[in-house]
DNA sequence: CTGAAAGCGCTTACAG
DNA sequence: CTGAAAGCGCTTACAG
């Protein structure tokens, strides 16, 4: 195992120059650099992270915090983070979060409890302030990627307002009879990204006179995946006598899933159902959805971004900022209505008209 | 910052005293490790990993390095392996590796080639001979599942022999125009999962006496997702003299993509058209798709148990093992053929029998 | 600009 | 069974 003591030998300087001349803290002279870095490059050298993270007490390792890998928002924005954190020398440690339970609190009271990572990125998860108050005591920052982590920056988009577009995108084309598949939670997990696309929803309803079709509250349910969405479709669109005309899907699977329910009782989409689902699905394009799109990829970069400033680490800076060169939190992430072949006018509109 | 000093002051013992208690190495008296342990409990002291690796060279960390995640079978795998490897009180590093250049490069000389883990799992890809040896020289295994890494141990399944099962399916049936659409590279990667399944195909074929239909010698490559499959399946299903009446699928989402095909074509699925899929992926069933069904998440399981084992750690022993301890290598994980809605017997059959 | 020394937080022989 | 000492591989004041 080479140490640094071998490139120091070999360089002919003490351990202390070439720390210097390799970490580039401190003075070297650019001469002895060169002999160093040389010297280096020859016996294949490099630094022991554990031993420099042992002084410096940073370890150039950011925990990510996330609670599916297996849904395509998820996957898109762990990858967004993977490349972004490596472009920068940083190594991602990865904690798949289940909602509760014992593995959860591990993850907290254990994993992040030691000094292994710099810096926390919590995707798309609800960090109670117990959890976020453990990470922040150690003085690792978190940055909340779609979710929250107690009083800790977060990045987001507008989800109420995102869904409020995509229901009145439907009002708009002369739908009345409109429901809501909410993700699971929405009802109960008040700041929940399921419960904010509800309220948008809700609040486009409200404004618009209408009452939402189905389920007891007039919203459904479903688990955020296709089969969940499917499974929550046929039980929508079961009776025809309480059938809505379109669909606000609070996810692209979800509406991926309503489709295929749809398909599978006969119905027509868009003639007799319009559907519009939420989050720009690498398949939307292909079937023809109507969504509401979100960058995950860019989301993750830019949490890593956003992370990366917190450490005092130099970033790139095409990003917005606010004046003390932190990102703008407050600033909702990008989002753009996607209209496609998957919503229209009701078939009842004419009907009604004439 | 509590340490292990403060948890020694607080017992009334000494620094080594409470390492040997805390870690459980060494001996000390049952009272005496007590105290310790309370001690640490009381002011939540836990070891710093770094400063321990730093002595042991176990850094309780496995890198997993993976081509993609967001592909049902690599995220089901990267889900197996984090679970199992938190279980085990290992932090998981992820490289999400492409397929070569710089990026790739700078994993393997400069990430892989510090000291931070203990093992490498990579994940469906194939390592070159040096890629493998630059981790291994370093002393830490690598465990190949599903891919290749030179000459380190490789868990996979019997991907030849389920794709000629597959075909066998078909050719069952009474499929004589059978095409295959083979993932992207089976052509040229001589030793990956898409060429052996390709090989499987071509195996099946002969045996049968049949020419494979469509592409130019016979085979049509796809991207191995839903897209690729719905393009290769557009051009494969396109001319009405050349189209197949059965497609062998090299991943379940390539099927799918075919399914779409077929749909907006007017193909009926099976009626006109047989498809069989490869994964068992979690959409399979909704879809009605006939596959060879595999199980990513056990097989994740599976690997890190295997690397545990590399790394003298004990675990948990409901794997097949050898008599060294050691799981069985040459023994492929488990596959079976599910048969669903997808596949049926050509509608052409009674015809030609008349 | 460079080197000797101390120290980061642990664990591990080695005495006792 | 326990403690003093050394040392893992680095970096960082501090002198010079």
């Amino acid at each position: 195992m080479t140490a640094i003591s071998d490139v120091a030998r070999l360089a002919g300087v003490s351990k202390s120059t070439a720390s210097r001349a390799l970490t580039g803290r401190g003075y070297v002279s650019e001469e002895t650099r060169r002999r160093v870095v040389e010297a280096a490059a020859e016996i294949g050298y490099i630094a022991s992270p554990n031993a420099a993270s042992l002084v410096t007490g940073r370890t150039k390792n950011v925990g990510v915090v996330i609670p599916f890998i297996n849904r395509w928002f998820f996957g898109e924005v762990l990858e967004g983070i993977e490349r972004t954190l490596l472009a920068s020398g940083y190594d991602l440690t990865l904690y798949n979060l289940a909602l509760s339970g014992p593995e959860r609190d591990r993850v907290f009271d254990f994993f992040l409890a030691r000094k292994r990572v710099d810096a926390v990125i919590a995707v798309g998860v609800d960090l109670s302030d117990a959890e976020a108050e453990l990470v922040e005591r150690r003085g690792k920052p978190i940055i909340a990627l779609g979710g929250t982590a107690g009083s800790a920056p977060r990045l987001a988009i507008d989800d109420r307002g995102a869904a409020r577009l995509a229901t009145e995108h439907l009002i708009d084309l002369g739908h009345t009879r409109i429901a809501h598949l909410a993700g699971a939670g929405a009802g109960s997990a008040a700041r929940s990204v399921q419960a904010f696309r509800r309220a948008g929803f809700l609040d486009a309803m409200r404004e618009a006179g209408l009452d939402p079709v189905g389920g007891e509250d007039g919203i459904v349910e479903a688990e955020m995946t296709l089969p969940g969405g499917y499974d929550a479709g046929l039980q929508l669109l079961g009776h025809p006598a309480t059938r809505p005309t379109a669909i606000f899907a609070a996810s692209d699977e979800i509406a991926f899933g309503v489709m295929r329910a749809a398909e599978r009782l006969g119905l027509a989409v868009p003639g007799t159902l319009s559907v519009i689902g939420f989050d720009g699905h690498e398949h939307a394009e292909l079937f023809g959805l109507t969504t509401i799109e979100q960058l995950p990829g860019a989301q993750g970069r830019f949490a890593v971004d956003a992370v990366l400033r917190l450490l005092g680490e130099p970033t790139g800076d095409d990003d917005p900022l606010t004046p003390d060169g932190l990102p703008d939190f407050d600033r909702p992430l990008d989002t753009r209505l996607v209209v496609r072949g998957s919503t229209t006018a009701p078939s009842g509109r004419v009907l009604a008209a004439r």
